[in-house]
DNA sequence: ATTCTGTCCTGTAGGC
DNA sequence: TGCCTACAGGACAGAA
């Protein structure tokens, strides 16, 4: 569900919320969100203190004072949820309950349980944190890398940027937002760019990216923050999900077409 | 090696 | 109303 922006809005709420507490007790209601086996998951956070949150492509991490962290990924429908009280956030798609110092609780829940809570006691030895890509919004996303990474791959330039191997972070949502803010087709060969669009695609990247964040993420569906407020990108959004819905730049109607088995949307007129 | 399809799971929207 | 199908912010295994 959350990609970059979502999870970076829930990362830097949650670290706020969230550091200096402990976790008093924490019940799990379903396993199935689970890492690691749910006793070890149990010893491993019981009593622990928050020292801070951070983030890791889509996956947000909470760092304990043992230096472990606990990494959420919320995939598709994952939520976290930070309350007073219990009876405020319980819903039937809560799967796991942390009860904090402060008498606040924090929830997990995830109407798809594709999510997943791991204890990673060492993050250089994490097979997903080691197979993601450079975060997007730090300096290192340049053109020349860009350029470098382009011209090895010959697949289309949008199902490329929702690789998480080449950058992490970028999710269906704003693959097509940022497509069309550099008005490049999602069609194009990665490796057939022309260095102009290859720098309006690094603008873009990190134009929609943190204008996203500004708004606090974007809700279609299942998305909420840490205190269950939706996004307000979602009024900004250009082309996702607005099939036959007129171009706000040319008027022209708005394309769907299905890549690597995601919706993509796009302007067939003012995209090139 | 790279690229694409199917799969995990639950809920909702739309067609008839 | 109900039944059926399609589809949904992700990531992986396996196949081509």
């Amino acid at each position: 569900m959350p990609e970059l922006p979502e999870v970076e809005t829930i990362r830097t709420d949650l670290h706020k919320r969230l550091r200096g507490q402990s976790i008093r007790s924490l019940k799990i209601l379903d396993q199935r969100v689970l890492g690691n086996p749910a006793a070890q998951f149990t010893a491993s956070l019981k009593g622990r203190r928050i020292a801070f949150v951070s983030r890791r492509g889509k996956a947000v991490m909470i760092h304990l004072d043992n230096n472990d962290i606990l990494m959420v990924h919320l995939k598709m429908t994952g939520q976290l949820i930070y309350a007073d009280a219990l009876d405020h956030v319980l819903v039937k798609e809560t799967k796991v309950i942390f009860l904090l110092t402060n008498n606040h609780v924090l929830v997990y829940n995830d109407q798809r349980v594709f999510g997943r809570l791991t204890i990673v006691p060492d993050m250089a030895d994490n097979a997903f944190l080691n197979s993601i890509g450079p975060e997007p919004l730090e300096k290192t996303l340049s053109v020349s890398w860009l350029k470098q990474q382009l011209a090895k791959r010959v697949m289309p330039i949008k199902p490329l940027l929702m690789d998480q191997a080449f950058l992490a972070g970028i999710g269906n949502i704003y693959a097509s937002e940022i497509l069309f803010h550099a008005r490049v087709l999602p069609q194009r060969k990665a490796c057939a760019l022309t260095d102009e669009e290859i720098k309006r695609l690094r603008a873009s990247i990190k134009k929609i990216l943190t204008e996203a964040i500004k708004w606090r993420g974007c809700s279609m569906r299942n998305y909420r923050d840490s205190a269950g407020a939706k996004g307000l990108f979602m009024d900004r959004i250009k082309v996702y999900a607005r099939e036959e819905k007129s171009c706000v730049r040319c008027k022209a109607p708005i394309m769907k077409i299905v890549q690597s088995g995601r919706s993509t949307f796009y302007c067939n007129r003012c995209q090139h």
